[in-house]
DNA sequence: TTTTTTACTTGTAAATTACAAGCAATAATA
DNA sequence: TATTATTGCTTGTAATTTACAAGTAAAAAA
């Protein structure tokens, strides 16, 4: 598949990919919440509807971010996996929510506060190391 | 005002408000390539029509991620500025620039490699510090 | 005083996203 | 083994967002 970016820079570039309301979002979901089947993504608090998520998934796999595979004893359920080009989508992710923490309070008072967000206030890169982490390792122990 | 957000992960809440095609790259214009005025920014080389750049820039002040003055010696022309806030979303731009250096290469053979990309390879904060320091002094100097 | 420039607004068309329904294959249950 | 439920989609249509084209008012330059 092509392409089309807008011009040759390359903040622009990556927001020709990432820039929408979805790819970022689905990422997160793999990374952070867990998710990894269709039925996984469909039921989250961020509420995708079927045919979006279907063609973002196309793309991210097209693009080397996410794998597409099944599990040996299930020939129904697809499972996504974030490659490791997907993983370093993480530091990305870690400024985000690094600003909103810092900047949409005001706007939006119920944003949440749990998840170690002390570690993220406090060093963003040993953040965004134990995200990665923990996601590793959840994929090394799901063999079910 | 008041902005749509789909729960309250700090995440999926900063896509909510820069989720989109230009948010981010009007900042990266004031930011990295100087623009601050409409005309700036219409003719720059991602295009933007005037009437979404109408609304996303009223969108920015809102959010008090830009101003909106004038200079005194001229009634005409609007500039536009990045606050504190809008600042902080240097780290995000920096990461996205790094990305896309790191892994859009293949798809997006012309992306650029000037403009001090050896530093952004080398040392993101220090990147990040170089921006947001000659964007300050530019402002500190310009008073045209 | 006329022409340009700047900063927009107002249509309308195209593209993206949302919502609702439906369907085929596999898996679980009776 | 037959029926029901689950999973992973697709298809159609509505709503929203973005793009393109044109036009306008105020200020500045000629």
């Amino acid at each position: 598949m092509d392409y089309k970016f807008r011009c040759d820079c390359p903040f622009t570039s990556a927001i020709d990919i990432l820039g929408d309301k979805w790819m970022l979002v689905i990422v997160k979901q793999m990374l952070v919440d867990g998710k990894e089947t269709f039925k996984d993504f469909i039921e989250s608090d961020e509420a995708i509807a079927t045919n979006i998520l279907s063609i973002k998934l196309k793309l991210l796999e097209e693009l080397e971010i996410v794998t597409k595979s099944k599990l040996p004893n299930n020939k129904k359920t697809n499972i996504y996996r974030l490659t490791p080009k997907g993983l370093e989508l993480t530091p990305i992710l870690v400024e985000l929510a690094f600003w909103s923490d810092n900047n949409l309070r005001e706007v939006h008072p119920d944003l949440a506060k749990g998840d170690g967000i002390d570690l993220l206030r406090q060093d963003k890169k040993a953040f965004a190391s134990a995200l990665i982490s923990s996601y590793q390792e959840k994929m090394d122990i799901t063999k079910d």
